[in-house]
RNA sequence: GUCCCCAUCGUCUAGAGGCCUAGGACUCAGCCCUUUCAAGGCUGCAACGGCGGUUCGAAUCCGCUUGGGGAUG
């Protein structure tokens, strides 16, 4: 097979490319550039700094094989960045790698490697792709800890059939290190990539900031009492904790969470963690693994990487996936990706657009 | 102006002579985790208002002082 494998310098994905290599397949690297770097400019100076292209171009040549490098900045910052900024500023909280993977990596990138007449695209992502009647199905990596299908949930069947992800099911990223010293790369001992690689400081409020600029408000409790007072309600997301900086403790001495985000008057209400509770949602911009399911089903629901997959009703009608949770959940925020599940199988996803307590009469529409 | 109460980490407090090199909760910091933001886990920073007494020994008792709060004028 003709096959385009995305190297990005680090350890997954170049195990992924040798794999392939080793499995006879006819590979071609490439390297992405997403975002301008900082570090080029002399930032984060004492920080550890990575030359992932270096990185990648080493890869490409212990393995003996073309590496393309593509530039998709531009489409980068208007589908990732600015939709990232967007979000913030409606008080929503966007999951950007979610976003990317569905417009850049197996959208812009995907589209180009077609148009070059590769037949797929491969990535060191750790899930599987199954190929049942011409119909694909993904799934969990059965290494239940590196599982990312998660950050996959958006894909399409289209996507998904011109898709590999080599890694699939490996085993402990242990092995998978010793598996790339084996093949003689001199990154097998590189760190894991974690925060958004756009703000390779990790410091997204500092970000948020300086894109939305400062803008002071309240924090107030549910009855609207007055708590304290923050820099932008940008730098807040449903459910968190810390960094309120209330200087008085609550009542009853238990911590306070963020309960909703008022991106119009900039308020952030905070409350106790049973405020916090879900009962059902709402989601659009629906994808769907395989046929779009018109009738009412059960599964499990998972809206945050690494959270627990619940079980849960949905059902699909005006272009809303509505899910129901069997047991109430704790702390959903707007504009994060709800993914379902059946098994371990991604039935589709949808971004978060309304939440409410199972107590309450019902979602107005 | 009389009388009466109160006084511990940033905050809310435990503490009624030796178990206090002062404990907890919230906050905050760091680490772990992590292709999102967060949860979460682990560690850590941080206080007996001041000065004198009593006692073998005081955060705990007494006096003064300072600072708060009170149905008295």
């Amino acid at each position: 097979m003709k096959i385009l494998c995305a190297i990005s310098g680090g350890v997954d994905s170049a195990v992924a490319a040798a794999r392939l290599v080793a499995a006879g397949h006819t590979v071609t690297g490439v390297h992405l550039r997403l975002w301008e770097n900082p570090s080029q400019a002399g930032l984060l100076a004492n920080q550890p700094r990575f030359d992932h292209a270096s990185d990648a171009q080493h890869v490409a040549e212990v393995l003996g094989i073309p590496l393309l490098l593509w530039d998709f900045t531009k489409e980068f910052k208007t589908e990732v960045i600015d939709y990232f900024v967007a979000a913030y500023a409606k008080g929503e909280t966007p999951n950007p790698c979610l976003r990317c993977n569905q417009k850049i990596k197996f959208s812009a990138m995907l589209t180009r490697a077609r148009g070059l007449g590769f037949e797929a695209l491969a990535t060191g992502h750790y899930a599987l792709i199954e190929n049942a009647a011409g119909q694909r199905s993904l799934h969990r990596s059965s290494e239940a800890a590196k599982d990312q299908s998660y950050v996959l949930g958006v894909l399409n069947q289209d996507q998904l059939a011109h898709s590999l992800f080599p890694l699939g099911s490996s085993p402990a990223k242990a092995d998978i290190r010793a598996e790339a010293a084996k093949c003689g790369f001199n990154i097998a001992e590189k760190p894991d990539s974690s925060d958004i690689c756009f703000i390779p400081d990790g410091d997204t409020a500092a970000f948020l900031r300086k894109q939305l600029g400062r803008r002071e408000g309240n924090i107030v409790a549910s009855d609207g009492t007055v708590l304290g007072t923050h820099l932008g309600s940008y730098q807040f997301t449903v459910g968190q904790r810390h960094g309120l900086r209330l200087r008085v403790p609550a009542a009853d001495g238990r911590p306070r969470y963020v309960k909703a985000i008022d991106a119009q008057a900039n308020t952030v209400v905070v409350g106790s963690k049973q405020d916090l509770s879900v009962g059902r949602l709402r989601g659009t911009s629906l994808t769907f693994t395989q046929a779009v399911i018109s009738e009412p089903w059960s599964g499990f629901a998972q809206w945050r990487a690494h959270g627990a997959a619940v079980p849960a009703n949905f059902s699909y009608c005006d272009d809303e996936l509505r899910v129901e949770f069997v047991q109430p959940v704790v702390g959903i925020a707007l504009g994060q990706t709800v993914v379902c599940y059946e098994q371990g199988r991604v039935v589709g996803s949808a971004q978060i657009s309304k939440t409410a307590t199972t107590k309450a009469p019902a979602i107005p529409s």
